[in-house]
RNA sequence: GACCCAGUAGCUCAGUCGGUAGAGCAACGGCCUUUUAAGCCGGCGGUCGCAGGUUCGAUUCCUGCCUGGGUCACCA
């Protein structure tokens, strides 16, 4: 009973043999640096016929070969692209060709110096005068027969790519363009908030109460505190305490962790921004958040997105609405005016999933999502939130009790940012957190807990602030025009494969 | 969590209206000193995702499960 994979496992054992064959030759197959000074894209992009014969050094992985017996071809790829070698037994020695470059495979990581020369196909490439090995190849990587840039067996099964993402890297080098501009855009971000006199700051993952928003946590343990702790769902409580503290504009961008679903949106661990400002009320944090997106956009030369199959522009202002007032256009009614009971029937008369334990805001919320999120395709600040499902945001100033100082920011029909004029009456949140608290009690898992910790900051006095949050994974996969938050995310959360 | 789709060689895929499978690439041997999806010749490589059921016989039909993708629900 043999479960070895014939094939492989043969393929295996070639590719240990050549390196054994090349050890005995006394050659190290794994050295420890290389003077490497050109770049494949340079070569190419600065090949001047007048110069020809070039001295460059170039390293890189092996891609393509084509033996013809005395000599041979090769693509090499480097981080910048990829060129193509001529390898001339004369010329790079009998004992080189023979012992070294017969027992090179695909995937082998060589280092190469020689001159640059155009073929006779008239393509630039370099003719090897020294060759080295810098690491040996044991495994076969996937097809990489490419044409003109486009793959004759495209290695694009979502599944290998994501648990083998080296090797999409190497399969399909354009996929990397995605996490150049992931870092682009999270240096942005620091910039913006950094040259705005933010503070960038590191609070707890590992927390003893979590919360800060409303979802399930991770739960791990403590073996010398002899405690259970939660990983974060967010830092929102941390950084509010550091405005407490004085720290009057704060930021982290802060790795959160959710026991939910997973989908093309969500991954249970995942990016977001947060940043807090002290004497600045939500309407300021509008403002500024619309500048940091539009200011993130420039860096990467975006204008127009193409978002959930929405061309999307970025650089018009943002709109500005009222939960009420989209509420009210998008169903012809006078949600504004409707209680409870009157959101409830309502509901059940557009077929919503509801339960007679959901509260006014659950209820406008589930109307909001089915009427109104699908018709936000511009980028629309929506304002006005019910206090209900808002225990961290302020009431409204015109003394509204149902309603709290929030806004969201939806693009494409998906949710990208959340923000708060930030309760910091010590009395009024002790209120909010119970009330939550009762939620939990007749089952809402994802409600929030009483944090006494946080409360008995705020008693000592908390200044008016507002506090923004914005999820990075999705201004990423906006940016970048991806559809899966899996294809921003260099791993992805996978089940753990079976033993095969 | 619900529904739909997919899983065949290392990779990309075909195929079998039920009789245990083919191709290209890769890998292996040979020829080839400007090729480029190099070429030519030769020989390999698979318990067809897993487990049951029906059947004389299952990779194919049925059921369950696993993994992934997609849609929906919840959330960011």
């Amino acid at each position: 009973m043999s479960t070895d994979n014939k094939s492989l496992k043969r393929i295996i054992d070639f590719r240990h043999e050549k390196l054994d064959a090349i050890k005995n030759s006394g050659i190290n197959p794994f050295p420890y640096s290389f003077d490497r000074t050109d770049y494949a894209d340079d070569v190419i992009k600065s090949y001047d016929p007048d110069s020809d014969k070039k001295q460059v050094s170039i390293a890189g992985r092996i891609v393509s070969m084509r033996k013809m017996g005395k000599a041979s071809f090769t693509h090499l790829q480097d981080e910048s692209g990829k060129i193509q070698l001529y390898i001339k037994r004369d010329d790079v020695g009998v004992d080189v060709y023979n012992n070294l470059f017969k027992n090179l495979d695909l995937g082998d990581i060589i280092g190469v110096t020689g001159y640059v020369f155009v073929t006779r196909t008239e393509e630039i490439s370099v003719h090897a005068e020294f060759l080295t090995i810098l690491s040996k190849n044991l495994r076969p990587l996937p097809n990489l027969k490419e044409k003109d840039g486009v793959a004759f067996n495209e290695y694009g099964d979502k599944e290998l790519r994501y648990r083998h993402r080296y090797l999409d890297f190497i399969a399909n080098p354009q996929n990397k363009i995605i996490f150049e501009q992931r870092a682009t855009i999270i240096s942005a971000m620091r910039s913006v908030l950094d040259s705005n006199g933010f503070l960038e700051v590191e609070t707890p993952i590992l927390q003893q109460i979590y919360g800060g928003a409303s979802a399930r946590p991770f739960k791990t343990f403590h073996n010398t505190l002899d405690e259970s702790l939660y990983l974060r769902i967010a830092d929102e409580l941390y950084l509010k305490k550091l405005i407490i503290g004085g720290f009057e504009k704060v930021y982290e961008l802060a790795k959160n962790f959710r026991n939910e679903g997973m989908d093309r949106s969500h991954n249970p661990e995942y990016t977001s921004l947060e940043f807090y400002q002290a004497y600045v009320d939500v309407y300021y944090m509008m403002d500024f958040t619309e500048m940091l997106i539009k200011t993130i956009a420039q860096k990467l030369n975006v204008d127009t997105v193409e978002f959930n199959s929405f061309k999307i522009s970025l650089s018009k202002p943002f709109e500005k609405k009222s939960m009420f007032e989209l509420l009210n256009n998008a169903s012809g009614k006078s949600v504004d005016t409707m209680d409870r009971l009157g959101l409830y029937e309502y509901a059940k008369e557009l077929k919503l999933e509801i339960d007679k334990k959901m509260n006014y805001g659950q209820l406008l919320d589930a109307i909001f999502e089915h009427l109104v999120e699908p018709t936000l395709i511009n980028p629309t600040f929506v304002y006005d939130y019910p206090k209900a499902i808002s225990p961290l945001a302020k009431g409204k100033r015109d003394g509204n009790q149902d309603i709290v100082e929030r806004f969201e920011l939806f693009i494409g029909c998906t949710e990208f940012a959340n923000a708060f004029s930030e309760l910091n009456d010590p009395i009024d949140q002790r209120q909010r957190l119970e009330s939550q608290a009762k939620l939990r009690e007749i089952g809402d898992e994802e409600a929030q807990n009483v944090d006494n910790d946080f409360i008995e900051a705020m008693e000592c006095g908390m200044p008016p602030t507002g506090g923004v949050g914005i999820g990075v994974d999705r201004i990423v996969m906006l940016l970048t025009g991806q559809n899966s938050i899996k294809d921003v995310i260099l791993f992805p959360a996978m089940r753990t494969e079976k033993e095969k």
